[in-house]
DNA sequence: CCAATCTCAGAAGTACTGAAATGG
DNA sequence: CCCATTTCAGTATTTCTGAGATTG
């Protein structure tokens, strides 16, 4: 995937459009670089951070939370319940669902992952000044919101 | 893939990762749209704006300047000559090469093209005002062009 | 009878690897 | 004999679809 960037088409070379994509691309590869020393997935943070701020939930609601399809998050879960980080119990209440929840062992485990991604935070905008880094933040901020904005009213 | 933002844990709310990979999900989606409504995918696109540039080329060459891989242009230029966008022949010079060659009619299409993408990036960045589309742009390929810098040294 | 939830099997697109065939 | 180029077959990962089974 990677261009030999001294010898592309010009009209590709500042296309926002672009340019997002190898920001993107270069950011999920910190993140899933850091994420693999740990033997986690972007996806496996995503999933104990929602436990952790929300609490335990049904899969359904995972799904909402973490933009995780339903059909993945039982393998997703699967791969967390074998290594002790949540637990999947069968909701009284409601016996078509699953309650999943954070152990313990999981909540340390995601601390040591905040820590992982904290690093790359700052590993991938290292080139920028404090200010630029608030600019460029904010004005990708501004952009989804005004996207999210668009497709509520729709 | 998509969040239910208003319920989403609040640790990746700002994540510059999490906002680049949205922000570039969103773009892509737009630029893949646009250029589906002429059947054709971004990769099509790059294969024709580097002929157009650099001339006719070898499929080496071609992968070098498109990222597109080795084995997948291929298919790639396939698909091009069946709608007689392309031509691939042999080189003289050199028996192990094609030459690929963008035809008149690749030529015309690849405008339409241009003017698809053009119209993506405006209703892209249009929640931005035009010194904010500047900044993200600069902000953005300063990133970019920071990475490239770093690997060349590597 | 209809809707929601979980699960599984698999499709479709993309990224990538390895090796064979041809030629320099 | 080694290297470059094209092609093919196949792997791996992610995103997404559809349907069955269970329960409300």
């Amino acid at each position: 995937m990677e261009i030999q960037t001294d010898a592309m088409p010009s009209r590709l070379r500042n296309l926002p459009s672009r340019l997002l994509n190898l920001g993107a691309a270069h950011a999920s590869r910190l993140v899933g670089e850091a994420l693999a020393s740990a033997d986690a997935r972007q996806y496996h943070y995503a999933l104990l951070a929602a436990l952790d701020e929300f609490g335990a939930a049904s899969q359904s609601a995972l799904s909402d939370r973490t933009g995780i399809y339903r059909s993945d998050l039982v393998s997703t879960i699967n791969e967390l319940t074998d290594r002790g980080l949540v637990e999947r119990t069968p909701d009284p209440d409601d016996r078509r669902r699953n309650v999943v929840t954070l152990t313990p062992e999981g909540r340390v485990f995601l601390h040591r992952l905040d820590d992982l991604i904290a690093r790359t935070q700052k590993e991938l905008l290292a080139p920028l000044s404090p200010s630029e880094r608030e600019d460029l933040t904010r004005l990708l901020a501004r952009l989804h919101d005004h996207h999210v904005e668009e497709r509520r009213r729709a």
